[in-house]
DNA sequence: AATAGACAGTTACATTTGTAACCATACTCT
DNA sequence: AGAGTATGGTTACAAATGTAACTGTCTATT
């Protein structure tokens, strides 16, 4: 078969998948090992932790989640009394969400091992390397940020 | 809560997690509406359309999935009559998989889809961005290939 | 040749995910 | 005020995935 014309291996949405398995992979297992904490989960910690008392909504944009997966997250972080929700008071359907006492320490432990991790990649893909590497992404995140 | 220190949005990992989210859905409408495939059964038919008759482990090393998904999307193809496999007269642990005249036909049409998309990202990334997350994709598939 | 270990691929089960339907509340327009 | 529609968030169900155990075959060592 025409092995000429295509081939998967540089085929960028492939590429870019395999990295991105490979280098959150590496990571997950901080978060995972250790706290037993999903990605969803990591991910509003995180959004929390960095910007404070925000809606779900708000969550799920921020972090590029689907609604379904914040509110799960909100729930296993709730039970785990490392969040707390208050109600809105003008609109009765909105949610804000803030990381308790716990939660702020777990987020601050765990940005911790992130800048770890940040240092190491740095040494891991070369100084070029990651320079190229975030430019790149800069390069797709002006297309998501597009209408569309 | 100190937003100095740590940005989720900044964080590499999750900065590619994102584009490769963005990236690979994109392409995913062209097989998943329009041929009904899965991821898996995609790579691996892009695994077997360029690089002809493997057995199943080599396509899983080829395109970096487990077993079982292999095991999966060879399932699948074949029930489309899609893929056949053959046993391997020496050792009959092992089948070799090849594409049908189907699945050829499948494949080109697939890559041609591939290949228009990837003309597509050149024009959105712009040719200096695609070089930048090609190089930094690089730096990245340097560092899997080490022996760890 | 017999046992033990490795390997290819499959299957079973639990967990995670995506889709869509669903509540409840709020807004808009007449 | 009331009908229709939009929005925040949850839930139910189906599909996809990961882990681990399993089957069958091969290899090595004795």
């Amino acid at each position: 078969m025409d092995a000429i014309d295509f081939d998967l291996e540089q085929f960028l949405p492939f590429r870019l998948n395999r990295a991105a398995e490979f280098i959150a992979l590496r990571f997950a297992g901080a978060y995972k090992a250790k706290y037993g904490l999903t990605r969803p989960e990591w991910r509003t910690l995180a959004a929390l932790g960095s910007s404070g008392r925000m809606t779900a909504t708000e969550v799920g944009a921020h972090s590029t989640m689907h609604k379904t997966k914040v509110s799960r997250a909100v729930f296993a972080l709730e039970e785990r009394r490392w969040l707390k929700r208050t109600q809105h008071e003008d609109d009765r359907r909105v949610e804000h969400l803030e990381l308790t006492a716990a939660g702020a320490k777990a987020y601050r432990e765990l940005t911790r091992l992130a800048r770890d991790y940040s240092a190491e990649l740095e040494t891991l893909l070369g100084k070029d390397g990651l320079k190229a590497l975030s430019s790149g992404l800069a390069a797709v995140e002006g297309v998501m940020a597009k209408p569309r």
